[in-house]
DNA sequence: GGTGATACATAGGTAACATAGGTATCGCCC
DNA sequence: GGGCGATACCTATGTTACCTATGTATCACC
C-alpha cells in the first residue's frame, strides 16, 4: 500500500472539495463525480480518501454535514460550506495560484 | 514538528530538483538557491528536506553525485542528471502539467 | 573571536494519501 | 430470485513525503 501511480497532487484535495461545494451542497459521492467530470477524467478521488477528508474538514468547521435524500430518494449526507469554509476556500485558491505558478515558472525555464 | 505553514506543494520537490539540474551539474546548496531565486522567492527548500531528497533521487539512479570544488574553492557534492533522470524529468513535467491543469480548471469553474 | 553565509548531514514527528476491505440499498436483466 | 453494477457510506493499515530541529565544518569579515 502507500505508493500509487499518481492522480491527485497531494495537498490539493481540501481545496478541491471546498470548491466543489462552493456551488451548493453535495453529498460525498457527488463530490467525487463532480471532480472527476469537471477535470475531464484527470482527477479521481477514491472513497477511502474522500470520506476521511470530509470528516476532517467538518471537524475543522469548514463544512457542515446534514443527512438528506438525493434525487432518486436515497439517503445521503450533504455537505455545505460554512462561512469559515468560504474564507478558507478563497485563501486556499490564492495559495494554489501562487505556489503552482511558482512551480510552473521553474519548470518553464529554458533548458541549456 | 510535522505541520508547518506551507511553502512547497507536496510531490513537486523531485521534479523541481531534476529541473534545476537540467541545465548542468549543481551542488545541493546551489539547487536550493536556484529554486528560490527562479521562483521569485516563493519556493524555499529547507536543507533537512533537500538533502534526503537528493540521496533518494541518487539511489533511484536519476542523479549522479560527484565530489568537487565550487567557485570559491570549497568542497561540494555536485549532482547531475543521468539519462534515466532526463527521461524522468520529461515524464514528471508532463504529469505536472496534466495534473495542475486539471486542478486549475476545477478551481476556475464559475461560482453559482 | 563572534557572526553570518556556505555546505553537508541525520533524527524524530506527523499528515496525507493509497489500498483494501467492509456495509447497505436500489435497479436491471436474465 | 439471483447476480451484477451503480450508488452511498465507512474504517483500518501502510508508506511516503515533508517539517522541524539539530549537528558538523569551513570561510570571510569585522
Amino acid at each position: 500500500m502507500g505508493k500509487p501511480h499518481d492522480s491527485l497532487i497531494p495537498g490539493t484535495l481540501n481545496v478541491l472539495i471546498l470548491k466543489a461545494l462552493s456551488r451548493g451542497a453535495l453529498h460525498g459521492y457527488a463530490i467525487s463525480k463532480w471532480l472527476h467530470q469537471t477535470s475531464a477524467d484527470v482527477l479521481r478521488v477514491e472513497e477511502g480518501v474522500l470520506y476521511p477528508a470530509l470528516h476532517k474538514l467538518e471537524k475543522e468547521k469548514w463544512l457542515r454535514a446534514e443527512w438528506g435524500v438525493n434525487d432518486t430518494g436515497r439517503r445521503a449526507k450533504f455537505y455545505s460550506l460554512t462561512p469559515l469554509g468560504k474564507r478558507k476556500l478563497q485563501a486556499e485558491v490564492a495559495r494554489w495560484k501562487r505556489s503552482s505558478g511558482a512551480v510552473s515558472t521553474v519548470l518553464d525555464v529554458e533548458e541549456v
